[in-house]
DNA sequence: TTCAGTTATGCCACTGAGTGGCATAAGCGT
DNA sequence: ACGCTTATGCCACTCAGTGGCATAACTGAA
């Protein structure tokens, strides 16, 4: 939509060299651990000054959370052009987030968030790192949500509790997503999505939920 | 209930020291920010070597976010302890947050989480770590509800989501509280206690919210 | 009081993440 | 071929965090 075809060749450069601290890094982390690799290593397989790593990441943990990174960027892209449309906040969100998902249907995204989510799941400073940005996105929805639609004004705090809803269902269609995604078949965005899909749709009845039943 | 009145004197002492490494962590991250106080500066005012601080905090974030983990220490304890009654498992989640609430009320708990959620506000590295100690405790929540009730077999994605939920309702109270707190009177626990009630009663209108009304 | 046994602490040296400064080379427009 | 901009490399530095080992402090019993 907005992007030029070939945006010069300085740019791709530092486009590849982005995409192969990623993949190496995630290569190597998953090998022998995110404690077991040391940033002078991975830059010397890249072949970069360890100083190039640190204009192109802010830590060692979000060289790793990269691709996590991208989907949530989309989704505010998403946010901040989609149609009002009447609909509960909860969907609408929802939307924006699925329409932000196919976007990452390209190239290798699903196979990138699934080492990476590996990973996060046993090196807590990845996890934390993660729910930082998660953090951060809620932040920058509330500020489009209260831009565009006047929301979240005062003390009303709906706005802020529904987009942690999303979040949460989020959370719990990707963990579940990386789960399946241990036998056979190669995970693909599609499942992400219609997981999404069922966690929203789990919202109401986890509130009203109740112990016995 | 289960604590010792005079835990000897060696537990005292290891218990003043700790508490003085978060005061004193908390007095000079407020008044030079958490990067302009290195451990070796805090570590020489409370005379103690840097060794002895890492035996009590797994990192400079930890010092700083000790009083809330205190918090979420204590509402899973309540969690494990307190009856079914059949009520919906948010309110459940709610009554145990709110009993450990009131364990809080002692001593300046109160002045040392807003300073806590100060810092945090400006120090991701803080907020991190404390993002990161709320999806433990999530954990933990889930695993006492699995063990005691039965809940979460299987791909059952409600627990999760309602947990998710309160730690939603406790994040809005606590930012709520805390942005209040910023004028004349200082913050007390009941306020706290409030925010968070009328937060989980917000939860139902926030599900249903659409962006015109 | 004394004497073991336990446990917290201090000290020291070390790894590795992250930063700042400055020279240089690579892409870019003319 | 020429400056201009921008990314990179290199170097030295700070500081968080760890491991090992000796020592001091507490504890419980003789």
């Amino acid at each position: 939509m907005t992007a030029a075809p070939t945006p010069s060749l300085r740019e791709r450069k530092k486009l590849r060299t982005r995409q192969a601290l990623i993949d190496t890094a995630l290569e190597l982390f998953t090998e022998r651990g995110f404690g077991g690799v040391t940033l002078d290593e991975l830059c010397e397989v890249v072949e970069v000054s360890k100083r190039t790593f640190f204009r192109n990441f802010t830590s060692k943990e979000d060289v790793a959370m990269a691709p996590e990174q991208d989907l949530w960027r989309a989704f505010l892209e998403e946010l901040e052009t989609t149609a009002p449309d009447g609909l509960p906040l909860v969907e609408l969100g929802r939307d924006a987030l699925l329409a932000a998902l196919e976007r990452m249907a390209d190239e290798g995204w699903a196979r990138r968030v699934l080492l990476s989510r590996r990973l996060a799941e046993r090196t807590p400073s990845m996890a934390a790192h993660g729910l930082q940005f998660c953090e951060a996105t809620t932040q920058g929805a509330l500020e489009i949500l209260r831009r565009r639609f006047g929301l979240g004004g005062g003390d009303d705090v709906r706005p802020r509790l529904a987009v942690d809803m999303l979040i949460a269902a989020h959370h719990c269609a990707m963990a579940g997503w990386v789960d399946q995604a241990g036998g056979a078949a190669p995970p693909a965005t599609p499942d992400l999505a219609v997981r999404l899909r069922e966690a929203v749709a789990a919202l109401p009845g986890s509130l009203t939920m109740s112990v016995e039943g």
